[in-house]
DNA sequence: TCTCCTATGTAACAATTGTTACAACATCGA
DNA sequence: TCGATGTTGTAACAATTGTTACATAGGAGA
């Protein structure tokens, strides 16, 4: 994995130099494994996740263990739900996990709270992650509410191309229909249908859209 | 409606006293009636309601017109997704219509910045704003993702009770279907299938929950 | 090479939800 | 009182999605 310079990702934000360096010094480095926890539903965390390299999956479970997917996390962005957990002292109601091998910063929680105070670069990244977070969880109402399943399927490999750049995907069916909630089976069907529609090719654990 | 007196539903918010002032000499009174817009999709904003008295409804518009229920807000709430709006300065992608007959304030956006740098309860207050949307997004994904639509139109009817605090619904099967984004044959078949099991009672544009 | 395991393809059927059409009934105003 | 309009009930059918069962194929390792 390309080698990244957190003071870099943290210069791209705006942010003030003097939060730059109370970033880099109360901060931890954090490399994880693609498949890896980064935060497990009903556990409380004291640390935001900053994406410096890779990408998170940020997922909702629910009560019988199925989760459903919700939006990737890439370099540059918090994870906003994590801040409010963190403020609010309670339990994530959400997962978090590597979906590549990634780096993170850790921000203890406990400086948050005077940094939003003190810097206006950092109030405008907070609201300008909730204004982002917000959007995605109202999109992915919307593929719920208003899109069919083949719809959803397709918005769902043409997200993760663009969040991972590449034409090729390389998940099985039945992880697929576990992230769109649904059945292998269902997901087999239409993903036959995509491809006679020739908008993917299909091979063995790799999807490639065209 | 009863009468309120804004400063006292602010302090009931844990707002300095410095906080209050500031809020009521910058803020306006407004009074809207049940069914008129509050926010419409796809218009900037410049103020945020905070409600007084009555009941909001915050609804997510597709392209084609139809709109689904999100969640309400009740005395004491703020718009959580106008304030990203309002600091992103862009349109909202979501209405917000007034459910009751409802008073509200409305604060200019001009001042958030400024106070949530300078008053902790402010602060909280934004954040906690934030959390509970969160929760209410997520759960409506929930209901969506996981629930059949039979589940989630008992809960709809118990959501209504509990934020109007009476037994009985004043909406047509009709209303309801376009809340829920489906048609209102589905809506009265579920509805009379709820009767059978007990749980309703239905009379001419209304339902009694039992 | 031969198994074993996993991934994918496919058919048949069930359940849920959506659509169309029409009947019955209440309410309101002319 | 009499339409006109809006609300609800119901049947029949279509479309979508979910489930079960089994077949086929590819790859890893003994």
């Amino acid at each position: 994995m390309e080698i990244v310079e957190p003071v870099n990702i943290l210069k791209h934000q705006g942010f003030e130099t003097g939060l730059i360096d109370e970033i880099s010094t109360t901060g931890r480095l954090k490399k994880v494994e693609q498949g890896s926890n980064v935060i497990s539903p009903g556990i409380k965390t004291s640390e935001i996740p900053l994406v410096l390299a890779g990408t998170l999956k940020v997922m909702r479970p629910d009560a019988d263990g199925s989760e459903i997917f919700l939006y990737y996390l890439e370099g540059g962005e918090a994870c906003a739900m994590s801040i409010t957990c963190c403020i609010e002292n309670k339990k994530s109601e959400f997962s978090v996990v590597a979906e590549e091998n990634s780096i993170l910063w850790m921000i203890p929680m406990t400086s948050l709270d005077a940094w939003i105070a003190k810097y206006p670069s950092f109030r405008k990244f907070v609201f300008t992650s909730y204004q982002k977070r917000f959007d995605e969880l109202l999109t992915a109402i919307d593929s719920m509410a208003f899109m069919k399943l083949d719809e959803r399927l397709y918005k769902y490999l043409l997200d993760k191309k663009q969040s991972s750049g590449s034409f090729e995907i390389n998940k099985t069916h039945e992880q697929i229909a576990r992230e769109l909630n649904t059945s292998r089976v269902v997901i087999s069907r239409l993903l036959k249908q995509l491809e006679k529609e020739g908008k993917i090719e299909q091979h063995r654990n790799k999807i490639e859209i065209l």
